[in-house]
DNA sequence: TATGCTTGATTGACTGATCAATCAAAAATA
DNA sequence: TATTTTTGATTGATCAGTCAATCAAGCATA
């Protein structure tokens, strides 16, 4: 088995099998075997390279945060207007690969490691400061600043909590309605703040 | 010390304790000697009480839902017109008891518990199921029932969403904005439903 | 009023299982 | 042979759950 340059294949195996175990589990509870086992190499080889359960888990966000962040930018690039900007990052959220049931319930999980692990919340405060200024960027761009912080607290809000609710459902996803209420959310408020303008 | 008649005020202790233990650290990764200690009686009491940690989470989570059903059958009570009943629900579920840091920490918590437990999951979704429909029964006699379930749903993410995110910051709970931000959803939607008919 | 019985309350000590982490050694390649 | 990859076996710690024993308060009886 062992040719060299096995690391980061290995790496990128354990960390995919990292978040399908989480997800199928729905919490952290999980074990470096089932991992490993997952991943189809031995609990040891999981420690060898992450060096512990801690480092596999905070690996295991970074790789989420990076996929959403990529999906975000993405999203932006091909976008010319500040509303179209808006709308893509509300689209990239609910994007097929990130409004899926295993990773759901691994953000999910993760938000609750946040509540304890100070390098997860670090993490996490990233990525919602990130989605934030994209948001507010945009929405000042229509509405002016302070309006703008507020409605992008507003979609943030509203994106989050469509996730956790999402995670108690049966069923698949049903991205198509989510991405409806936010739009739904942006068009109505920008509404009433240009009108008042 | 054993007086008669214990029963009932060790649950209510042990139930508390919990709900703090979670709260300080959390996640439910608390053992029954630290919720014990907390309530001030052994281990083998809470086991003898509650016949088991599965059981003393269930009874803590129904401990959660039935002050938070109170606290909102309280608010609709005294509330005379729909639009009213609605802003009632919003403010009871930013209460001072339940948008307690540790009280936000112990219902992720259960969220998360909810993925793999399916009489947790039922719980929630009791909760959910009230929650929704006292909602869309005070919108519905705004804007009729259609739109009263779409805001019904955005109120509802709103919420929730508000919950997770605030539970990554650090600081007391800012109950004032919270309101602020579903009070405005409220009118902006209600506004604009209002004017289409 | 004193005596002893019953019952609920309470605990310390123990057990069995689980799991993260370690390490020395094997296996395969270069 | 030297290096990287890989694992089996082991250890040490943690915990949920169990159980037999203790303790205090009421209750009945004499």
């Amino acid at each position: 088995m062992p040719r060299v340059g096995m690391e980061p294949v290995r790496r990128k195996a354990l960390i995919e099998a990292a978040v399908e175990t989480i997800g199928e589990r729905g919490n952290l509870d999980v074990t470096m075997s089932e991992i490993a086992r997952s991943a189809g190499v031995s609990p040891a080889l999981a420690h060898h390279y992450f060096g512990g359960k801690d480092r596999l888990f905070l690996a295991t966000m970074r790789h989420l945060l990076a996929e959403f962040g990529a999906g975000i930018r993405a999203g932006l690039a091909e976008s010319k207007t500040p509303r179209e900007r808006v709308s893509a990052v509300v689209a990239r959220s609910f994007a097929p690969e990130q409004f899926r049931t295993a990773t759901i319930a691994a953000w999910l999980a993760f938000y609750v490691r946040a509540q304890s692990d100070p390098e997860a919340r670090r993490l996490l405060a990233v990525y919602a400061r990130r989605l934030h200024s994209n948001l507010v960027a945009a929405l000042a761009e229509i509405v002016g600043r302070t309006d703008g912080v507020r409605i992008a607290e507003g979609i943030a809000a509203m994106i989050d909590g469509l996730y956790i609710r999402r995670a108690l459902k049966d069923g698949p996803p049903d991205r198509a309605s989510a991405i409806a209420l936010l739009e739904d959310y942006v068009d109505t408020q920008l509404a009433g703040r240009e009108a008042a303008e």
